[in-house]
DNA sequence: AGAGATACCTAGATTATCTAGGTAACAGGA
DNA sequence: TCCTGTTACCTAGATAATCTAGGTATCTCT
């Protein structure tokens, strides 16, 4: 709805990919929706941040594809996470955390419900 | 103490800085300062980030600079937050406030405090 | 004299995202 | 049959924020 240009975003996407995956095999456009869809919509995922997000994971070890089918039988690129990338999921989950609660720490003083 | 490489910090320092000048005037120094102290050093603001920030949110009118003296009477740049500033805190603080909501059910689905 | 802290500055590299295009296949309605 | 919308993938180039790695100058303390 709003339009966000996500400079937020930075740095998140991997992490939020990861976690869509450890569900199971999905493939790009179904990973998008994911996120999508359980962020409440607050996180747009552009495909030309997508792909270029999955080769660079691919790239590091952290998921593997292959292609197959989808769901509603059209060619698709499924995408399967990988042992180090559980290893980084956990990693990058922690250090979210932290960071999260360090910045809302900073910002929203008033709210100490933590 | 840990080495990171801050991409979750994209995006962030603008509306911490804002937040720093919300209590007062203060030289960009003491700003990063103030944001690692009271991140307890979460946030290490690296000063090649810092500079380029204050002068970029200069630009945009969210914050005004004036040459004076520190605490240690020694020369500073003494920067104050605007009213367009003030706004502009309101609404990135909220966006914040939105965005690492929406990221931490995603993530963190196990913790549902809200 | 030297070290460390305070305080500022900047060029260039890095990196992730977005813009704005593109292909192809299929479903459904007019 | 045509046309629109959805699914699904891809990419070049632009944009933008941060970090690296230097630099200057002043002051204090040993």
């Amino acid at each position: 709805m709003a339009k966000r240009s996500n400079t937020l975003l930075h740095g998140t996407l991997d992490v939020l990919i990861l976690k869509a995956l450890s569900y199971g095999q999905q493939h790009g456009y179904g990973v998008a929706r994911w996120i999508e869809a359980s962020s409440d919509e607050v996180v747009q995922v552009e495909e030309g941040s997508l792909y270029p997000a999955l080769y660079r994971m691919e790239r590091r070890g952290w998921i593997q594809a292959e292609w197959g089918l989808s769901e509603l039988n059209r060619k698709a690129k499924l995408y399967e996470i990988t042992r180090e990338g559980r290893a980084q999921l956990a990693a990058e989950t922690e250090q979210w955390r932290v960071f999260a609660d360090a910045i809302s720490k900073v910002l929203l003083p008033a709210e100490v419900n933590a």
